[in-house]
DNA sequence: CCAAATAGCATCATATCAGTGCCCTATCCA
DNA sequence: TGGATAGGGCACTGATATGATGCTATTTGG
């Protein structure tokens, strides 16, 4: 559907959350509650970013998160990949070991022959290295561009 | 979970199928056998590219479909658009009507404030803008960039 | 008139996801 | 030392979207 879960989306304002509070835990509970998510869902995926090594636990009365790592490090596609695994578009490419070329080697269920998939796979990787250009600092400093390189104009040729 | 509806998938092989039969009809039986795609669902595929303009259709025998346009004209964003709507990553900005800064004007479900809305939407309109850069000529002419200005190397912390 | 093909609609099955509950372990503090 | 707080792990349920199929009507060419 090309679209974040509930899951990525909460585990990006949760990281968003602790780059304010640098440095300090913070409590599942504090920021469902700040931000109105289930409790128990959001300790899910801190739980999954924890084992991800995006943020450090900390156990016990007055624990909680906090990041693992500088704000300008941590990007979104991390996080993404950490909680629903790296985007795969068609389900051509879904773990087909990839060449020196970059295409696809691994086979298509769609026979005798997919057309798509070894273009397809260039956009997809091209939205991964988005993903993982925009840090959350960029996320937290919404003034600045989110992705370094400018992207071309929309052409209008769009039909939409 | 960021990843194009299997509707998507087969509209894009049925499109770039109908590149290289240029103008002339094609089934949509002639599709599904080709590429081994459940019948049915090819026709309902078609049959929303058909409501969009992006295909023409031609019922009775010897009918089928073909291209409504250039090859370098329908893009990869069209077809997306068509068959799943816009793609919206966070569910904070659904259908929000959008200002003349480019920031969302809607609410979003977390209260009191999300965060990741705005820088969000960015990355969003960033992806779409590709896939309307990616058209359908593109897709057939694999040697050729699906994106014109080369990225930023992809990080090594990929995850998975 | 018949066969082929689209148009439209309804339906079923399944995979994924959102959300919750229960129990355990760890830590802080009185 | 015991209680309260907070994370760790697991299993489970319900909702939603999607994949896939079937049936019927309508159109068109031979």
């Amino acid at each position: 559907m090309l679209q974040l879960t509930k899951r990525t989306e909460y585990g990006l304002i949760a990281l968003v959350h602790m780059v304010d509070q640098d440095g300090t835990f913070v409590s599942a509970r504090e920021i469902s509650e700040f931000y109105a998510i289930p409790r128990r869902l959001l300790a899910e995926v801190l739980k999954d970013l924890c084992r991800a090594s995006l943020v450090a636990s900390q156990r016990g009365a007055s624990g909680g998160y906090a990041l693992a790592h500088a704000a300008d490090v941590i990007t979104v596609g991390d996080v993404v990949g950490a909680l629903e695994g790296a985007p795969t578009l068609a389900g051509c490419e879904s773990a087909g070991p990839r060449g020196p070329n970059g295409a696809s080697s691994g086979e298509c269920d769609l026979e005798p022959q997919c057309p798509i998939r070894s273009p397809l796979h260039r956009l997809r990787e091209s939205i991964w290295r988005q993903m993982h250009a925009t840090s959350l600092l960029a996320l937290t400093t919404s003034t600045l561009p989110v992705v370094q390189p400018r992207l071309p104009d929309l052409p209008a040729n769009a039909a939409s």
